[in-house]
RNA sequence: CGCGGGAUAGAGCAGUCUGGUAGCUCGUCGGGCUCAUAACCCGGAGGUCGUGAGGUUCAAAUCCCACUCCCGCAACCA
């Protein structure tokens, strides 16, 4: 049996329809596992969906239904896209799904016999901003170890897993497998940010709201959602525990696992590297060889997100460009490391340089010359003259660059570098230029060398593009009509039959006019906008007057204002209520400046409980609204100081 | 001084480790070709390689130092 290549996605969030910049995930995973399998590799490709938790409980009380009916929905959808991209996974998990459910039960029970989880009996702090639980021997005066902030004792029982204990072996470990992380700049954010400044023990049952998986022995808790979320990629390959308290595999598992690589976003990596690791630790199991933390896909230069109204879908795209057009895309525009971006102009450029004309008429007009030269006929190869050398040559090159590029992940550069590739084929044409060639009757041999060449050049591109743009592939092999069509039929140029026909010739992408398609989309933009009625906020639930009337809301001015060292969000504010001053702190230095707010008169929450930010007191708080952004509420200039405000 | 990455032609990037003529894709201008999807091929213009009349060196985009700005992570929105 071939050597084994388990890799997986993280599971999407089942709370609404993924964007591009989600869907790029699984279509990046998908060229990486196409290519495995190209090369020979036993592929198994997991991806799915996490379906629990609190976003996902409110969302469908809001729609009126059943959590499960609400995750049913969305799961559809997000298997729909994952699907209409064209991607190979061999399984779709959901967390849902009753065998997951099951042995995530069994993994917390056994890990709380084992100690490793434990219960905090009424002796936890909780710290309300940080939503984090410490216990007695984390704080220090009672006060949050993180932010320094005042705790209120947990009324909640909770459970906690001890991190700390697997924190130095971790680092070890990382420290041992330089490949373990990467990038590089990822590994290095772990490790400073958290490994080295000590893990706190994690909070891993939450007894808030109840679209979890229980504990079994402790209904009232539902379990974490990370252990929840990240063992699926142990069960749905058959893990699972026994009723002793033993690990109990299937044969499926003992073949795939440990894990290749964790495909996931950069902005989970810290679940993976640290939390995801050190459960296997505990478990004794076998660790993942590569998490691998992928940028994201800007709209333009900005993080997608409803609001500001840039959020673009797969299918939305496919539907202008095709599907090989949005995985060609989403795989040559984004870099390594870096954040990549997308724009529909940029877009239409990729569209049209590389896949029209680079490819679609590299191809085109190779076969549109063999029919016409050659009545479809694959010519027979003959000698070889310059610059067929230089072609093989390029040829060759690209197969080894493309190689050594996507075994270091290098999904960009190794697509580029099979256009590069594409263009010399290109170039090749105008060099032996066949139409003069055609001209002369014993010239003929050259011709049909110089086409054979071409169509070998064209089918060692399909193989090489099959990984990326799967279909546009498939396009190309019908096209010249071979069944060369695997990696071994690469390792030499030469192996396209000479004498069968070639198919029909057909246009594999129509060339875009940019200046028409942005037309088009401006107002189909503008068109959407017009239409679209400003979406209902989530509404909080009502109140009566007195709950209202013990909010003390009071005129004041600001007499003072700067900037909190070490903080890049806060402003420390004086205010004079007039019948008294006090000190505020607010997280708007990224909206105003000291000289922006000194002088204005504003409304101040007078009986907010005092708080520490950044070791800095704040009594109260100003109001404000909005959260892209933010807007002070200002008073008239001459609003007396210390009224109430209703 | 929290940790880390970056600043190279109008745009997006490579080159920096291992100093030695600054490169790629797009755009732009000019030319060629006619097999092809107004495509393809060739050539030109365009860069004081963030700043410092800084340091090392025969030689610095590359090594060293200082500074400015941007980004990621952490912290932080009472």
């Amino acid at each position: 049996m071939n050597e084994k290549f388990y890799m997986t996605t993280a599971i999407a969030y089942a709370s609404k329809k993924p964007h591009i910049g989600n869907t790029y995930e699984i279509i990046m995973a998908d060229a990486i596992a196409r290519y495995k399998r190209q090369q020979g590799y036993d592929v198994f490709l997991m991806t799915g969906t996490d379906e629990h938790g609190q976003k996902i409980e409110e969302l469908a009380k809001e729609a009126g239904i059943t959590p499960k009916a609400y995750v049913d929905g969305v799961a559809g959808e997000i298997k729909q896209i994952w699907d209409s991209m064209n991607t190979s996974y061999d399984k779709f998990i959901r967390t849902t799904d009753d065998y997951h459910e099951a042995a995530v039960q069994k993994v917390f029970k056994k890990l709380y016999d084992q100690g490793d989880i434990y219960k905090s009996e009424y002796e936890g702090w909780y710290c309300i901003p940080c939503e984090s639980f410490f216990t007695e021997s984390q704080i220090e005066e009672g006060k949050c170890p993180d932010c320094g902030r005042p705790l209120q004792r947990t009324k909640e029982e909770a459970y906690f897993f001890r991190m700390s204990k697997y924190q130095d072996r971790l680092i070890q470990y990382i420290e041992d497998h330089p490949d373990f992380i990467e990038p590089e700049l990822r590994k290095k954010e772990m490790l400073n940010n958290f490994l080295k400044v000590g893990l706190q023990d994690l909070c891993v049952s939450r007894t808030s709201f109840k679209w979890g998986i229980p504990v079994t022995f402790d209904d009232k808790h539902v379990i974490y959602v990370w252990i929840d979320a990240l063992f699926n990629y142990a069960t749905g390959i058959g893990f699972d525990i026994d009723e002793d308290g033993n690990i109990k595999t299937t044969e499926q598992f003992d073949r795939l696992w440990p894990c290749d690589v964790h495909i996931i976003g950069k902005d989970i990596m810290r679940f993976h590297s640290i939390y995801w690791t050190i459960f296997l630790m505990a478990l004794d199991l076998p660790l993942p060889k590569k998490i691998f933390g992928h940028p994201w896909l800007l709209s333009g230069t900005d993080k997608m997100s409803k609001s500001r109204g840039n959020v673009l879908y797969a299918d939305e795209l496919a539907k202008r460009f095709g599907v090989d057009g949005v995985r060609h895309y989403v795989l040559s525009e984004m870099p390594y490391a870096a954040d990549g971006n997308i724009t529909y102009e940029n877009f239409i450029a990729r569209y049209n340089t590389d896949l029209a004309n680079n490819l679609g008429n590299l191809v085109n007009r190779t076969i549109a010359m063999t029919k016409k030269y050659f009545d479809g006929i694959v010519p027979v190869q003959g000698a070889e003259e310059w610059p067929d050398d230089e072609l093989k040559a390029e040829c060759a090159a690209a197969i080894a660059d493309v190689k050594s590029l996507m075994d270091g992940y290098r999904i960009a550069d190794a697509v580029d570098r099979i256009f590069n590739m594409l263009r010399r084929a290109n170039k090749y044409i105008d060099e032996t230029t066949p139409w003069v060639l055609a001209k002369d009757e014993e010239k003929k041999p050259r011709l049909g060398t110089v086409l054979y060449n071409l169509l070998e050049t064209i089918r060692i591109g399909a193989v090489l593009l099959t990984p990326f743009i799967t279909a546009t592939a498939e396009n190309i092999f019908t096209q010249l009509a071979t069944d060369k069509t695997d990696y071994a039929s690469i390792a030499s140029f030469g192996a396209l039959e000479s004498g069968k026909s070639v198919g029909e010739a057909a246009v594999l992408f129509g060339r875009i006019d940019e200046a028409k398609m942005m037309e088009e989309i401006n107002k189909e933009i503008e068109a959407a906008q017009a239409a679209a009625a400003p979406e209902k906020p989530e509404s909080v639930a009502e109140i009566g007057i007195d709950d209202f009337m013990g909010v003390e809301l009071r005129t004041a001015q600001v007499i003072a204002c700067e900037g909190v060292p070490k903080a890049k969000k806060l402003l420390k504010l004086q205010l004079d209520l007039g019948y008294e001053k006090r000190q505020v702190v607010s997280g708007i230095a990224k909206f105003y400046k000291p000289e922006d707010l000194i002088g204005k008169k504003i409304i101040v929450v007078a009986n907010l409980k005092p708080a520490k930010l950044c070791g800095v007191e704040s009594n109260g708080m100003i109001l404000a609204s909005g959260e892209e952004q933010v807007r002070v509420v200002f008073l008239d200039p001459e609003t007396p100081l210390g009224e109430r405000v209703r």
